[in-house]
DNA sequence: GTGTTTCCTTGATGTAGGTTAAGATATTAT
DNA sequence: ATAATATCTTAACCTACATCAAGGAAACAC
């Protein structure tokens, strides 16, 4: 058992108190209720099928979200870094199953907690409602974005999006889950990264 | 000006009764809040470019959400039907232009609320946070389960997904809506279609 | 260091769905 | 009723990306 690094809390702290005013008994309500729980690469904090029994807060290290078909092909919803959450909303408050894997890039520290917990600080701490509220609301609105851009744009032109979105991408995620974000085999991603060399250099 | 159907306000009470518990004053106040708005087949509650300034909960009829891209293709989100809310969050809460239009498919009635008095209402009726993060939640859930269906499952299997979820869906909606609902083109729809009986009338 | 995965690249070929064009049917407006 | 408009169908051809196959380069394990 490791003593808990301070500096997650501080950083899921100071999370909140970006989006709503804590009193420091609020802030010892939220520590009590998050618990840490750290990740070795690879590992996954559940698995589709699975109930998604915590919502987690990304301390330190990096996820991905992913769900695999039933050709085995893998489909990563979104890359999680540090001061976002990971989770199933669906599973996590309905109990389903959930459709996704959420796995580690790297060595990564999550702040976890449970639906029971949860509804209780909901209970103790009201003004997070909102904070949840809107955090969902983001949410959403990045998702929506993501899926008219994947509906519209073809595979290149998502790259781009991506590329200025999250510039720094390609030096923390592998290439081929790159592609599986964009929709497109490693292979294609591959070959398209060579046609836009090309032209760059024709240039 | 015609003085509101009383259904449309009786629906949208029913909606967030189903939800939560409401005072006789709460309802009074939701009551107030709501403006009834009627749109006629084919007309906007806002187009993309345009804040989204009001966020409708639809009393009768029917709505397509759609974005139109650089090469002026109408890629629909969802379709809204009876005790559905329309509108853009992003928009409607950071004043953002909005990606969306909001188009009734038919002779319709919305029940509107604008961003002040939403936030006047939160504050007057507190239980009704919580109704809107679990709706936002549901809608969150419904979206990705629409993105993972979009990305992993060709044509053919997102039009028995929708038929499936939707059994109604080609009385309720022309097949050139449903085809850019399913990310094809009204022809390839139609192709589709004739394999689909040729298929069946085989076995 | 050497074997073993994992990851990336390249080429040949296949295919779902896009594109273009045209005609057929419905629906709506006057 | 008739014209105008919106919708649906069909067919020939095209393209972005998938599939299959194979080899090379890193990273990791012992």
């Amino acid at each position: 058992m490791t003593i808990p690094s301070l500096s997650a809390y501080d950083k899921l702290i100071h999370y909140f108190e970006q989006r709503t005013q804590l009193s420091d008994a609020d802030k010892d309500l939220i520590k009590a209720s998050y618990k840490p729980k750290k990740l070795k690469k690879k590992e996954l904090l559940f698995r589709q099928g699975e109930i998604c029994k915590y919502e987690g807060f990304v301390a330190t290290g990096s996820f991905r979200l992913f769900y695999i078909d039933d050709k085995g092909l893998e489909h990563v919803l979104y890359f999680a870094f540090e001061n976002w959450w990971v989770g199933d909303m669906a599973s996590f408050y309905e109990h389903e199953p959930s459709a996704l894997n959420v796995q580690a890039l790297q060595d990564s520290e999550l702040l976890v907690i449970d639906e029971i917990q949860k509804d209780l600080l909901y209970e103790k701490v009201p003004s997070l409602e909102k904070v949840f509220r809107q955090m969902t609301q983001k949410h959403l609105t990045v998702l929506q974005k993501r899926f008219l851009v994947t509906v519209s744009a073809n595979a290149e032109a998502r790259f781009n999006e991506l590329l200025e979105r999250c510039p720094t991408i390609e030096q923390m995620v592998p290439q081929h889950q790159i592609a599986s974000y964009l929709g497109i085999l490693p292979e294609s991603l591959s070959r398209m990264k060579k046609q836009i060399a090309k032209r760059e250099r024709m240039q």
